[in-house]
DNA sequence: TGACGAACTGACGGGTCAGTCAGTCAGTCG
DNA sequence: CGACTGACTGACTGACCCGTCAGTTCGTCA
């Protein structure tokens, strides 16, 4: 490989590009039934220079985890950096949320829940990055708040209780793809957003 | 063993013996990390017998799974079934929902979600059960609206919220046991019912 | 130019585990 | 009594897969 100066920028790339096809291979065929060598053959090098970037399995699969998650967090926090009535952006971080657009990430969060019970190391990353999501819909809550638009009697316990709604719905969705559809969702959800903010 | 009349009631025993020891296994280890061999040792039998009564270890967790949850559903349902005003049914039924009282059984149902995002058997299982339990929900707030105790627009609607939200939070509490905590998770949900109800 | 070391390969060891199968044992029925 | 059947055993196999390691390649620097 091109390895210019140093031990640094070379690997760190190689990193990442390790990083995004364990997400691929991820998002397809479910964390607990992905390989090293799936990951390996996804980018046509060998299983001996994945555990050359990352000493374990677990930590691979940790490390991408957050990977996804955090570029995530990053798009939505750049959506909501626009100008816009608080209307507007709690629309956007609600849409954002949604099952519809985005159902393998919500597959992925399924996945990540059940992982974390047993994984220390996903626990922190799951915790962390649910806690931010939460926090960019506690901010928009709260700025509506603030300007008197919403009338949150605490935005706080407001974005809690959407969030996990919102978590609620998507596994009947994503999970089982149930008695709820996607018009029933974004109703129900609609109703709690009235009744919070009203 | 004792096998007096015909090939049915012995056998039926022994299925149900495995599947509670299935159940015991998965609530220790974790769906993912049951083994055949597990349960067989838990019995003190043979994995051989394990797969002389269950094809697959698919089935067997499948099984074990729904026959958990069905026991949980009909204990639930006998609790309910007793003689108390509207409001007292709905605290029994949230109170029986709630992550405190069930920690392994929320476990369960994480793991439950994941597994069901790739297995067919879990998915049809975990489907119906999730419903049956906002069905629960749900004929209790209906009982209300008919009684006048409760103002729902729309009972069935309050009860997917409802559910949704306790599930969200279960998550939340159970998963990474993060920013929620017990106390503020009956305050969110005592709240989210009053909005509900009112 | 030659030594050095980082990035990388590919084969392999070692362990795990689901499912199989030949055979045992104890009741049952003719 | 003797054939038969169903429950059960336990050793085995075949596959899978993680992590290792000896060895290769190649850019860099003295």
């Amino acid at each position: 490989m091109e390895k210019s100066q140093g031990p640094g920028p070379a690997v760190e790339k190689r990193r990442i590009q390790i990083l995004e096809a364990t997400c691929t291979v991820m998002r397809k065929q479910g964390i607990a039934a992905t390989r090293v060598g799936d990951v390996a053959k996804h980018l046509g090098i060998s299983t001996g220079l994945v555990h050359y970037h990352f000493d374990t399995k677990d930590e691979l699969l940790a490390a991408a985890f957050r990977h996804a998650a955090e570029k995530e967090l990053e798009a939505l926090r750049l959506l909501v950096n626009t100008d816009g009535t608080p209307r507007e952006l709690l629309d956007i971080v609600v849409d954002n949320f949604f099952p519809a657009s985005g159902f393998s990430s919500w597959r992925l969060w399924i996945e990540g829940w059940a992982v974390a019970l047993r994984s220390k190391s996903f626990r922190r990353t799951v915790m962390e990055l649910d806690e931010a999501w939460v926090e960019v819909l506690a901010d928009t809550l709260t700025d509506g708040v603030a300007s008197g638009d919403f009338a949150c009697v605490n935005p706080r316990d407001s974005a809690w209780r959407l969030a996990c709604l919102i978590e609620g719905l998507a596994i009947q969705q994503v999970a089982h793809g149930g008695a709820i559809n996607d018009v029933e969702t974004r109703r129900l959800v609609a109703d709690a957003i009235e009744a919070e903010i009203g």
